[in-house]
RNA sequence: GCCCCCGUAGCUCAGGGGAUAGAGCACCGCCCUCCGGAGGCGGGUGCGUAGGUUCGAAUCCUACCGGGGGCACCA
């Protein structure tokens, strides 16, 4: 019986008794998702609900007077064990070991949809992340952008809901000039410009350009500045493929502000919000209407000058976005952008979406790196960066998506990479590997001793050991943590609750004994423990999947 | 000035209204007669302050204090 099937009788109970005439609550009155959480305290059973507490207001009755009439209903529920009304109102649920048990062989055939569910199913949601001018090295806050963003667009993937990774290349506009000047002055020895890019990369990207094509040098201008723009871009925007393919983001669409401008999408876009009413101009310039929707103040789309603004490609990128398909746009954006949300979501009004459900801009905090008791800067202008290539070479892809991924994208982060360097065995993910390893040897022992997991023979009653008992309960909280890590963007339940799985793995191993000892035979138990083992090894490995995170068989 | 985020153990951080608030690191002990000790077990006067909502608040609301970030016809 898994935490589902639990919550579902519970509220089969509630309808009974209101059917019964023992509730006087209507139907309609009653929650429609039934809280059934693990108690921390044993004693408190294997599962506890508020039920009762919810619904005695409604029902103008004592909690423990609802709680004891649900109790009733539900000790009569197949695989319930028992039921207990405690404190003000709590039911809480034993079950029946066979019942508990069950849950590892339904692991086993569900195997690797074990977590997945279909509540996103038929959503398309883009999915843009990272978004960086393709003008030098992913840094180490595109880094933290990266391995949260894949990680989420697998959660995402697991609910159902079909994930395009958008990558959106800003490759227009004044930044990328300087990018060029920069270059170009790097190559030819003059100094770089004082607005410029400063980066060591530039003068070895400045070299290679030379390398690949000396007459560049001899162009006039402004040809000689374009042309250096344009290699560096094809150049730098290669390199941050690579980096990402190696840390294994892969993006579905890269996406160019020019070709949003060439393809005509801008027009397309200004077309819609006009027709939706929200445009206007003053003072010789164009504009949207974006306090209709919460934003504090109008913004411009052409400038009086005729230019565009930056506004501008932002609003036809959103309408892009949903003419192409997508239900859902997903913005993860640093800090720096978060007076941007308002807007954002304005342009979603101002097409006539809903900005509630079309568009969902987070705000990731930033990183900051200590290294040798100082904060290392990750300007990149100033040079002295970390970027995406420097923390791999460091502790390696695992390690990095792994530690990214455990924190919530909207809390700042602070890492101390001497102490990531040096205590590389003390890092969680290594913990949450371990355990996978440790199955997985266990299970390679099993194998020289001809056993093998048996989900036919499988006795579920015979998990009734207490350490057991709780593998078997955090192996069956994993649906849920998968789904409230897609519903809530926060792919970092995930990784917290792998490192429970595991700790109640190491804790189940040291002192269930899972083979037999010596020449000893075989016995149902043994069996029994191998599946609960092969259960936990394609949990934690499912688990490990969706954050990107390999799961090693020897470490 | 206006807006956003954050204040939880010595440090880095989890905790979507539930019962006695947790983990890792650091520190002190203990556990290898066979499955991986990268493990397990024991050791703690911590939710910034003050109000409010609630049967119940680290969690929701208000004010204040402290830290960080952001305001454009820039990109």
């Amino acid at each position: 019986m898994t935490p589902a099937d639990l919550a579902t009788a519970v509220l089969d109970a509630v309808h009974a008794a209101i059917d019964a005439g023992e509730l006087a609550v209507g139907h309609d009155q009653v929650p429609s998702e039934i809280k059934v959480e693990r108690p921390k305290l044993r004693e408190h059973g294997d599962y506890s609900t508020n039920a009762a507490l919810q619904l005695a207001k409604p029902a103008g009755v004592n909690p423990r007077a609802v709680a004891d009439l649900l109790a009733d209903r539900l000790r009569a529920v197949d695989g319930i064990a028992a039921v207990d009304v405690a404190g003000p109102g709590f039911l809480n649920v034993t079950l029946d070991p066979a019942a508990q048990g069950e849950l590892a062989r339904s692991i086993l055939v569900a195997a690797h949809a074990y977590g997945r569910s279909t509540a996103l199913r038929g959503v398309a949601i883009n999915l843009e992340f990272i978004s960086a001018n393709p003008t030098g090295p992913l840094h180490l806050g595109h880094t933290r952008w990266a391995a949260v963003g894949d990680a989420m667009a697998r959660v995402l993937e697991a609910a159902g809901a079909r994930v395009a990774r958008e990558f959106y290349i800003n490759d227009r506009g004044v930044q990328m000039d300087r990018f060029g000047q920069s270059l170009e002055a790097a190559a030819l020895g003059n100094p770089i410009p004082e607005d410029g890019y400063q980066g060591a990369y530039i003068s070895d990207l400045a070299r290679q350009i030379v390398d690949d094509d000396p007459s560049l040098k001899s162009l006039a201008e402004p040809d000689r500045m374009i042309a250096f723009r344009e290699a560096g871009y094809a150049l730098q925007l290669e390199q941050q493929k690579a980096v990402l393919d190696s840390f294994r983001t892969h993006f579905d669409v890269w996406y160019s502000e020019r070709t949003l401008h060439d393809s005509g999408a801008v027009d397309r876009g200004f077309e819609k919000l006009r027709a939706m009413g929200h445009t206007f101009e003053a003072d010789g310039a164009f504009w949207l209407r974006t306090t209709d929707f919460g934003d504090d103040k109008d913004r411009v789309l052409v400038k009086s000058d005729g230019e565009l603004t930056y506004f501008a490609s932002d609003s036809a990128y959103y309408v892009d976005k949903r003419a192409r398909g997508f239900d859902v746009c997903i913005y993860l954006l640093g800090a720096d952008h978060h007076g941007y949300v308002n807007r954002l979501k304005a342009i979603a009004a101002c097409a006539g979406d809903d900005p509630e459900y079309n568009i969902d801009v987070l705000i990731g905090q930033m990183v900051k790196m200590y290294k040798g008791g100082e904060e290392v800067r990750l300007s990149k202008r100033a040079g002295n960066i970390i970027t995406l290539e420097d923390l791999v070479d460091e502790v390696g892809v695992d390690a990095a998506r792994y530690t990214l991924t455990r924190y919530p994208a909207d809390s700042p982060l602070t890492l101390d990479l001497d102490q990531m360097v040096q205590q590389t065995n003390e890092n969680p993910v290594y913990y949450v590997q371990y355990a996978h390893a440790r199955i997985s040897s266990v299970l390679r022992n099993a194998t020289d001793l001809g056993l093998t997991p048996d989900a036919e023979s499988f006795e579920p009653a015979l998990l009734a050991h207490e350490r057991e008992s709780d593998l078997l309960g955090a192996l069956g909280e994993f649906p849920r943590v998968v789904a409230s890590a897609g519903e809530l963007r926060e792919p970092h339940r995930v990784a917290r609750y792998l490192e429970e799985l595991a700790t109640a793995y190491h804790k189940f191993y040291d002192v269930c004994r899972v083979l037999p000892m010596g020449d000893d035979p075989s016995t149902p138990l043994n069996n029994a423990r191998l599946v609960l083992c092969a259960a936990t090894r394609q949990t934690i490995g499912n688990g490990l999947d969706l954050l990107g995170v390999s799961a090693p068989e020897r470490m």
